[in-house]
Parts: C-alpha cells; structure tokens; sequence
DNA sequence: ATTATTTTTGAATAATCATTCAAAAAGTAG
DNA sequence: CTACTTTTTGAATGATTATTCAAAAATAAT
C-alpha cells in the first residue's frame, strides 16, 4: 500500500461534523476512530496530532463558508441581497433539528483563554470573512461605511448564531435584524 | 470537625473563575483541587461531582448577572439609559486584557451537542435574562414592542459577547450597536 | 470526658485519554 | 519475481481523567 487507501478529505470531512458538534476537548480520539473506521495509527500517520486534525478540519470549514458567501452574494442581483439571502440562510439553518451554531465561533469561544494556535486561527479565519465583506459592500459605499456596514454585519452574524438555539423566537430574531441592518433591501426580492 | 472548614461560596467563586475561562471538558478536578487548595474528598462531600459543581458555578454567576442588571437599571434615570450602561460596561469588559465573554453564552455552545442538563439550565437562564429586559420595557412601550426590543437587545449582546474577543475594532462595535439599537438613548446622559 | 457525627486526608481506583510502534500487508520499481 | 517503500494494523504505553474510600482528625452532643 505505497499510496493511502482512505479519501483524506472525507476523512476530515467527517471528523469536521464530529468536532463542529463536540468541540475538541469533548472529542476524543476514539470518537474520530469510530467514526471514520479507521485505526489510530493511520490517522496520526496521515494527519500527525489531533490538534492538526481539528485545525485541518476547521480550515475545511473556513473555506466552504468563505465560498459559499462569495457564491451567494456574486449569484445576487445586488451585494445586499446576496447579504438578505446570507442571513435567511442562517435562519434557516437556525431552525434545523442539528443545528450547531458556527464551527469557528465555537472553536475561537472553546479555545480564547489559551490563546493559542487555533484561538488564532479561527480568529483570522472570522476577519477574513469580515474583510469579505468590506469588500463587497465597497462596491456600493465609501471605505468608512464600507468597514462600519461590515462590523454590524458581523456583530449580527455573531449575535444570530448563538441565538440560534432559542428556536421558538425566530420570527422576532428576523425583526431584530431588520432594524439593525435597515440599510439592507429586505423586501425588494 | 462537625462544621465545614472552608467557605463554599468562595470556593464557588473560585472554580467559577477555571469554568468560566476555560470551559467544562478543559477544566480538570485536578486544577480545581490546586486552585482552591482542598484535598478531592472535601470538594466531592461539598458538591457531589464536577457536574454539580459547574452547575453551581453557573448558578452562581447567573445570579449575579441578573442582579447587576436589576441593580443597573434600577439605578438609572430611565430604563433606556439603564440599558445603555449595562452595554458600555460591556464594551468595557471587552477592552480588558482577560476578557472571556460571557459564561452562560459558553455554556449553552460547549454543551449544546447533548442537549443535557447543562444545556437547558444556561439556555433557560438566558431567557431568564431577555425576560427580565422585557419586564422592564414594558414601562415604557406596549407589550408587542417590548417583546421585540428586549429579543433584538439579546441578538446585539450576543452579538457583542462574541465580538469581544476582536479588541482593534470595538469603536466600530459601538457604532453597530447605535445603529442597531436606535430607540435607546445614547446621547443624552 | 466520652461518645457520636461530620469532615479532612491523600492515596488508590478504574476508566479514558492521546499517542506510539513493531510487525504485517500492500503497493511500486527494477 | 525481487527489493524497496509506504501504509495499515491493533495492541501497548504512559499520562491524565473523575471519583472513591478507609483511616484520621476535628467538632458537637451528652
């Protein structure tokens, strides 16, 4: 076997969902093992430490969210609508039975006091998102309120996602959002 | 030695601060014992086990937190202003260099897989929190109103809680907040 | 002072943790 | 087919985990 007879990315990408829902200390190892079906020393040989593991993990996650903003927004009429449908998505989500909350929010949370390597890191990977967004919204206003309108956009996103789990008082979440973000065109769509 | 030889309270106040910073799972019996400097036994007679005592920890600060908001608002010249303060000291938590947000929010995300026991006492002590926001809105708007603000309040501080953690751009945080919360009173005080 | 009750002590327990490693297996190269 | 490299296997490792418990110590009750 010269060449790994196991897919790596599906390999993280079920770890991912064990860790997203879990944390990293609330997931062991065996946990992964059962998981994925295969023994400990094919995954410390493939990936080298847990720590790795979960950063690879969380890197996955990162990714697929950074695209999935530049997907929906460039596939919208307008940057705020791409916006509008970001946030009805993660309603959406919010209503879900499994819903989980953001994986990198939960990591930079689990991880803040030790300030470490993934403390860093899902803490980049939440600015960049934030830079996306800058970005974006300076094709529609001036730098200030290019980066201001950003900042609340994720002071929202941060605020729905642990909101999230108070399933009974969505509709009144959506109110919320809409007087915070007015300048977003939530009925034209 | 009839009578306990330690303060329970203080020992509370002691694991709450471990808890608080660093979680249930990343939180051992063994920091516990060296911080509070109580042999295994005194604190499992005291407490019953690890669980129970996070959950008196929890219990504890919840109490506080409900406290100092009644206390803030209390001591105000309206309930807006009351409101606004309780946000400002929040920012201010924010700027301090060992900020850790806010420990029912990291509760109800570490445990919010398991939906257990933990899960439930955080999430309903949150929405001990927007209920008492909304009882105090109700002096001053209608009872649609107060419900919607009070759940909009809880989407910034959530918000906020969360975007603590980002110390370079907390001015930007408070413009959100402003723009997001505009029928509270921010200039006049 | 004596007995009874409660608390402290701190080593012991058994389970679980992340990780390692030598041997076996499976691929590749010549 | 042979030699070589890489991967898989899965038991073993040693550290750490939460928790227990019998003995000792300390207080309270009589």
């Amino acid at each position: 076997m010269a060449k790994a007879q196991f897919d790596k990315e599906q390999v993280v990408d079920k770890t991912l969902k064990l860790f997203w829902k879990q944390g990293f200390y609330a997931t062991s190892m065996q946990n992964v093992v059962t998981e994925t079906s295969l023994k400990p020393g094919s995954i410390y040989l493939a990936f080298g430490s847990k720590e790795a593991l979960f950063k690879a993990a969380l890197e996955h996650y990162a990714q697929t969210n950074l695209a999935q903003i530049r997907q929906t927004i460039d596939s919208a009429q307008s940057v705020g609508e791409g916006i509008c449908n970001l946030l009805e998505n993660m309603i959406e989500q919010a209503e879900q039975t499994h819903y989980c909350s953001c994986f990198l929010i939960k990591t930079q949370l689990e991880f803040a006091s030790a300030k470490g390597d993934l403390y860093q890191f899902a803490s980049n990977k939440l600015q960049q998102v934030e830079a996306l967004f800058n970005s974006y919204l300076r094709y529609e206003y001036d730098e200030h309120q290019a980066a201001e309108k950003a900042t609340s956009l994720m002071l929202h996103i941060f605020g729905l996602r642990v909101y999230g789990y108070q399933t009974q008082q969505l509709d009144k979440v959506k109110a919320g959002l809409r007087q915070g973000l007015p300048w977003l065109p939530w009925d034209n769509q």
